[in-house]
DNA sequence: TCGAATCTGTAGCGAATGCTACATCATCTT
DNA sequence: AAGATGATGTAGCATTCGCTACAGATTCGA
């Protein structure tokens, strides 16, 4: 008689989203395999027989969480306008990582560099995953007439994770004022 | 008769290199009583002693560490010469961050600006004190002449993090290229 | 239909976690 | 000398950790 759904079939695609969620509502760092579970409507027993182990987890996750970013890119590069020149496209980009919606992507993303500088498991494949596909992302934006789009890609990635680094430890306003001062923005 | 030293008397001040020691070599994510108090030949009960909780200890541990990084720029600023021009100053900061006897400091960094990111207790302070540091460090290297230091150490410092960054996600040659294109490297 | 393979729940294990109770020892004041 | 104060060791507690053993349940091919 109840309307509770009897079998959706678990697997680790319907895991994954789940688990995705708990992780930027509460980070890497505290991810044990209980509240995970619990966050994805399991038990860590589930958890462990999906994936394996913890470690194989995170690291599925992790590639998980570089698709969907990817995926976001691509649909971002199809919805925008491509932008008029180098300034606009920069602070287009700073807004975005502004914006609070993207700011649990952010602290998550800081704790996969953490992770990949002390090479982890999964962490360097999924940080240079992101990176890559962020890269080509700027390159197909770069606005028309650019002498060295791949080059100006690479300067202004440079630039956004200099800017977004500063913003994580409490220096929002450094990085704008550096960008105005190397005149990448416009006052 | 043994040559034991019997009373170096313990505290705070003693510990703090000892448990930075053991920070640097394995990351403040593993960092549990035990170990800590092991690598600074005391017991978990001494240290939750005299810090009076894990928390405490980090947060004491981070400000140290920052002392440590304001003196060690403090050092550096002393004994090198003010570089000709901001390319020279940039490509010694690069080579500096990339030599392997920073890369224990630089793993450290990571996981403080991830602890930032979520606003971990006493991170953001440390990052903060450690950011400001070296903007001021910047702003006095920045090379005679300069019309604008204040700016251009921001923007500097914008760069390299930015380059830091991409170095621990293994990309270290893209923001090399994109400095270049920039034209903040000489080729 | 029936056996086999695939799932899932319950219970728990051994280790590690942060922290505490209690007793002992040293030192310092009066 | 006597007591007070601070420092240290031993032992342990309650919780959480990743993971496993075991037993039902379910599903699917023969």
């Amino acid at each position: 008689m109840a309307t509770t759904a009897k079998k959706p079939p678990m697997s680790k695609d319907s895991l994954l989203p789940l688990l995705m969620g708990h992780v930027l509502a509460h980070g890497l760092g505290q991810a044990s395999l209980r509240p995970l579970a619990k966050a994805a409507g399991t038990s860590d027993r589930m958890l462990i027989y999906h994936f394996g182990s913890k470690e194989a987890l995170i690291a599925d996750l992790l590639t998980h969480i570089a698709g969907v970013y990817a995926a976001m890119l691509d649909a971002a590069l199809a919805a925008s306008p491509r932008p008029g020149n180098r300034a606009e496209l920069l602070a287009g980009l700073l807004a975005q990582n502004g914006d609070p919606a993207m700011q649990p992507f952010q602290m998550l993303w800081w704790e996969i560099v953490a992770g990949s500088a002390r090479d982890l498991p999964g962490f360097r494949a999924a940080a240079q995953a992101m990176v890559t596909k962020l890269l080509g992302w700027l390159e197909a934006q770069m606005p028309a007439g650019e002498p060295d789009p791949a080059g100006g890609a690479r300067f202004l990635l440079t630039a956004i994770e200099g800017a977004a680094m500063l913003a994580a430890v409490g220096h929002p306003d450094t990085a704008q004022d550096g960008l105005l001062a190397g005149g990448l923005l416009q006052a």
